[in-house]
DNA sequence: TATTATATAGTGTATTACACAGTATTGTCA
DNA sequence: TGACAATACTGTGTAATACACTATATAATA
């Protein structure tokens, strides 16, 4: 079975910052699949069963709400940050800055 | 029992780093103790009990290696990166670095 | 019309890996 | 001697992604 060890480590890797990068696009209210397409234009792929999963328990834990929307065509759920949401966000990126700028020290000398 | 939410997804980014912020430290052989002090100090927390099992899981992979030091005061178990291990790194920092980008990038416009 | 593909969302399970608490040993220093 | 720091290991619980599968409605196509 044993899967390819970078793909596990690059997982790894981008794992804690999905949730980042799916908070950032939800200042307005978005359905999932064209967040995937949307994040997936800008360089982060997310696969489906990522995200749907990811949005509900982001919105069980009071950081998103949602919204079926039934008027459009097909019927499409709607998620968006909710003000506990804006705050948690702020942080994060906060605190993302910051360990983006410790990795940078830590990998910038790297002829150490 | 529910632990604190920030702090949850805090961790969960930080978790995916912690194997390059190990790596990029074992060019040099090191001891697991040394390194907790060594990234503590620039700015990056890991707990022993973390580091440990993460140090003998990444020589299972063969990114790194180890050698006991018997003949200091306190025996000690020395790590560093194999050849494999220099490999992988190099391909998980420019991926880090690619990463690091894309996330400028959406947090960057965060007016929007 | 029948068939297929795309858009859209959900569920269930297995794997993985960190966190946490506890154990164990050996030196050092009061 | 007793307490504490240095050093390393193990076992268990938890949390979250990945993966495969299901499900529906609509658009496209043969």
């Amino acid at each position: 079975m044993e899967k390819d060890l970078l793909e596990g480590l690059l997982s790894e890797l981008r794992r804690g910052t999905l949730v980042l990068c799916v908070l950032s696009q939800l200042r307005e209210a978005r359905y999932g699949y064209s967040l995937i397409q949307s994040l997936e234009g800008k360089g982060v792929s997310i696969d489906a069963n990522t995200l749907y999963p990811l949005l509900r328990r982001l919105e069980q834990q009071g950081l998103l709400c949602s919204e079926w929307n039934t008027e459009e065509a097909k019927p499409r759920k709607y998620y968006k940050r909710t003000v506990y949401g804006d705050n948690i966000f702020a942080e994060l990126v906060k605190q993302w800055n910051c360990l983006s700028a410790s990795m940078s020290e830590l990998l910038g000398g790297m002829e150490n």
